[in-house]
DNA sequence: TTGTAGGCGTTATCAC
DNA sequence: GTGATAACGCCTACAA
């Protein structure tokens, strides 16, 4: 197939030819150097330079059968939240010398099957997804290529794949918990609409579970169910507080959702924490700049990623950690919510 | 719990055995479908669901000497501009039966050397950049694995790598035509420290360039350069506004400083854009939510992703496209410019 | 300690 | 049209 000369890519044998050894010799080198007479090493070292040598990795995975690699599917690059995940996951897996590939699903589950499976016929040891909403064909087909997954940024998952994420039932509770610590009793809430997303599902979810708790009714006008973006949650706000002016507090499942209900409050003349009190869930950047700044959820997404490398590598290597590590979510209070202005004025 | 051994991941071998052909039938059933008889074919394809066969890729690859995949190194993740591009540059890809491996080099010129070199030795058949600031490294590895580049983001490109992109420096002169026309003569200016980041270069050369073709003075204590992010354009917007109150303009090489400039008014008490117009770069998905909405400078990155999938395809099928692609920047005026406090008093 | 040889799973080049 | 066979580049028993 070589049929051109040009100055084609050398490989192992070609180093071994310059430096007077054999290709096993060279292959220890580079794989067990411990156990080469260091004048040959030197040699050999000297001959890979010269040559600008460079393993095929492909050719060292299909011979050792495995490829030092990890997939992650991600449901979408542009989220902050997801981006930060990703850096740090692939930092992590960097330090122990694996190589992260990222798909993008695009939120698509048919996508997200396609990609798995392009991950796993690509060899990857092993593979992060997010969320809980993984088919069941997924599942088979890791189980059949026998690579180990993770999923994350939900603390628990339906099919027992091991999980690294918040609780976000939880993180919810607390948020709604503090609202009423600040007095309101009228609420909004604006989630993503659910089709295939599971966190925001589980967010949604723990809004509910956590008015029942506090035994707070909701009625199905104060719930807004809409596509994730900034001009959504702008939308779904106006028809929230025009449906229903009594509320004095609106929960979103996201900041996105949030800066959005913020930008509508401006234009409707409605003051914020003054007039109404608005959270968001995520925490990104632009959150502490708003006008007024977001009181929000933080994701540790850092953290989620760096401890899925830790995962994947610890049982790619025989020591399985435990199923599910639950992080804490952290209520960041800014100048979003306040108390409402009845329990002021009373 | 393990009744039942794993089934081993099933190879070509074993769907001939099972289909009772040789290997090579099979191979062709899947590449070379046409000069294959009918029923073997059914066989074949019969035995294919049955054992659940998936080819290995990295034994084709290795076969065939290339991977059908792309690498793209992108400069960060968390920004919206380079997520979309990379999206589209990913479903081009793919309806090109490519996949796309994308690696992160958080502007680290070190770590895009390092990613670069890893996605070439996992048999990438193509890569996509980001910039105009390749080492000289990276392209000599490019060369040496005879893998065709293509950069992005910018229009040309010191090595005369094919790049397709927008003309940064004919953006940001439009951007300062617009403000003259509104009647502004005191500018301040907003850039990114320049150290790793060319087009952020490349918009600031472009602010200087139309500054001296318009005959314009800029001094030094209208400038600020520095890190990207919302907190330092805010900081460097109160740094700028405190030194020089006669300021009216101020320009940011992207939106992230035009965001936190418009923080910094709020709580500075300024009004925009009546007391001070502020422009941005990039048209993130927010900036049309701000208050005021921000007048921006749209970058067509799922079109550039789009091109540089085409543009490699091409390429490596032998169909060089043209070296440059330059396409148009988009002004997006909005609510955060106006004529000048002194243009309109007189 | 180093070299030889066989195999990883696939595809292409031959004969048949 | 189909079946053996030799690559593809690397790694690791095994032998020396």
């Amino acid at each position: 197939m070589n049929s051109k000369a040009l100055p084609r890519r050398s490989k192992l044998s070609d180093v071994a030819k310059a430096a007077g050894v054999s290709p096993a010799t060279v292959s220890r080198v580079l794989n067990h150097p411990d156990i080469v007479r260091p004048d040959l090493q030197a040699k050999v070292r000297r001959a890979i330079a010269e040559l600008g040598y460079a393993p095929d990795a492909m050719a060292r995975a299909l011979s050792l059968g495995r490829s030092n690699t990890i997939g992650a599917i991600i449901p979408t690059l542009g989220m902050t939240i997801f981006a930060n995940g990703t850096v740090a996951l692939q930092k992590r897996l960097r330090e122990y010398n694996y190589t992260l590939l990222i798909a993008n699903a695009e939120y698509d589950p048919e996508r997200e099957l396609e990609e798995i499976k392009v991950l796993l016929e690509r060899g990857v040891d092993g593979l992060v997804l997010v969320g809980d909403r993984m088919s069941a064909e997924a599942l088979a087909l890791a189980r059949q290529y026998q690579v180990p997954l993770v999923t994350t940024y939900v603390s628990e998952s339906q099919f027992s794949v091991p999980a690294i994420g918040i609780d976000n039932a939880e993180a919810m509770h607390q948020v709604l918990q503090m609202l009423l610590d600040l007095g309101h009793r009228e609420f909004g809430v604006i989630t993503v609409y659910p089709a295939h997303n599971d966190r925001q599902q589980a967010r949604r979810q723990g809004v509910f579970a956590a008015f029942e708790a506090a035994d707070i009714p909701l009625a199905a006008h104060r719930i807004a169910e809409v596509p994730y973006s900034v001009a959504h949650g702008r939308t779904a706000f106006k028809r929230l507080i025009t449906a229903d002016p009594a509320i004095t507090a609106v929960i979103c499942s996201s900041d996105a959702f949030a800066i959005g209900a913020l930008a509508e409050c401006k234009y409707l003349g409605l003051s914020v924490p003054r007039d109404i009190s608005i959270t968001g869930y995520d925490d990104v950047d632009i959150s502490m700049h708003t006008d007024p700044p977001l009181t929000t959820v933080n994701v540790p997404a850092a953290v989620i990623g760096r401890l899925a490398a830790d995962h994947l590598v610890a049982t790619l290597n025989g020591r399985p950690p435990p199923l599910t590590t639950k992080l804490p979510a952290q209520i960041i209070v800014r100048g979003s919510t306040a108390a409402p202005r009845s329990a002021r004025k009373s």
